[in-house]
DNA sequence: TAAATATGGTTATCATGGTAATTATATTTA
DNA sequence: TAAATATAATTACCATGATAACCATATTTA
């Protein structure tokens, strides 16, 4: 998250990037407004998610798996190689989705290290229920800022 | 955090979208790269700061105190306006830097409920420190990608 | 001016992110 | 094939975000 409400006017950026070449110190400004703006967008993002009962993580995780061409499940370690995200919040945001019936689990017969994790049907159709109302958030967001 | 590692493509993206209007789908293509884009800004910066002592928004509530002009101390519900954290963890936060030597706290006889954060020499100094690695950091991230 | 309301800050509790270390199973190599 | 290494997942622990409820003090209003 990027906390700052009021980004820092050229002015004031001339403060502290006197001594950067006009390049760097406007790379700078779009590198500080890209993270307010996305600050900005996962916040609101988050407030939906939570109103619905997920979470970005938690509604990216059902994506992966609801996306994926020609395959029904995932193994928990395909899913980890497509989310940017440790393996223990992994771990413990699958074990939450499985408690609360969005996906199942079942061994992998092949390597017993790993699970095969599935979208049950509430999963599948909780994903159909929020899909709209996000890209719906995110348009809104975007023509707001 | 946005945690995608690969963003969908303008294909897959159909499959959700198909009944958006074309500038819609753009609108919500350009809000995941903007989340991406700073997610991988926001966490390379954590881990710099981390080296350094330091977090996103201890860095940002040195920011504002040091940038405000005329001023050598800010009261905490002035530093809570300018940044959009929750109040909690502005007291947590500010109490931390304190313990750590880089903020003051005195208290302000005019209203006996607020507190005035000075930074002290040690906080300056390390911001002094840190703001050129800062700036080297998010120039070669906006490079990178 | 006494009561009601607003404001500044804190405490308690929870959710969710991370790293380091560990267990169990597969795979590679000496 | 036994030992060493790699991989999949988990456990333990910590940092840092949020909200709700709470004091203390100021301010407004009946």
């Amino acid at each position: 998250m990027f906390f700052l409400k009021e980004l820092p006017t050229q002015a004031m950026l001339e403060k502290y990037t006197s001594h950067l070449s006009g390049s760097e110190a406007s790379s700078i400004a779009d590198a500080l407004m890209i993270m307010r703006r996305a600050s900005l967008l996962v916040r609101s993002l988050e407030v939906y998610f939570s109103n619905n009962g997920l979470s970005q993580l938690r509604f990216l995780i059902l994506v992966v798996i609801d996306r994926e061409p020609n395959r029904e499940s995932l193994y928990s370690h395909e899913i980890a190689s497509r989310l940017d995200v440790s393996k223990p919040v992994l771990t413990r945001t699958l074990k939450r989705l499985i408690d609360d019936g969005l996906l199942s689990s079942s061994p992998n017969t092949v390597d017993r290290r790993s699970k095969q994790i599935t979208l049950t049907k509430k999963g599948s159709e909780c994903l159909s229920q929020v899909l709209p109302g996000y890209f719906d958030k995110i348009n809104d967001l975007m023509r707001e800022y």
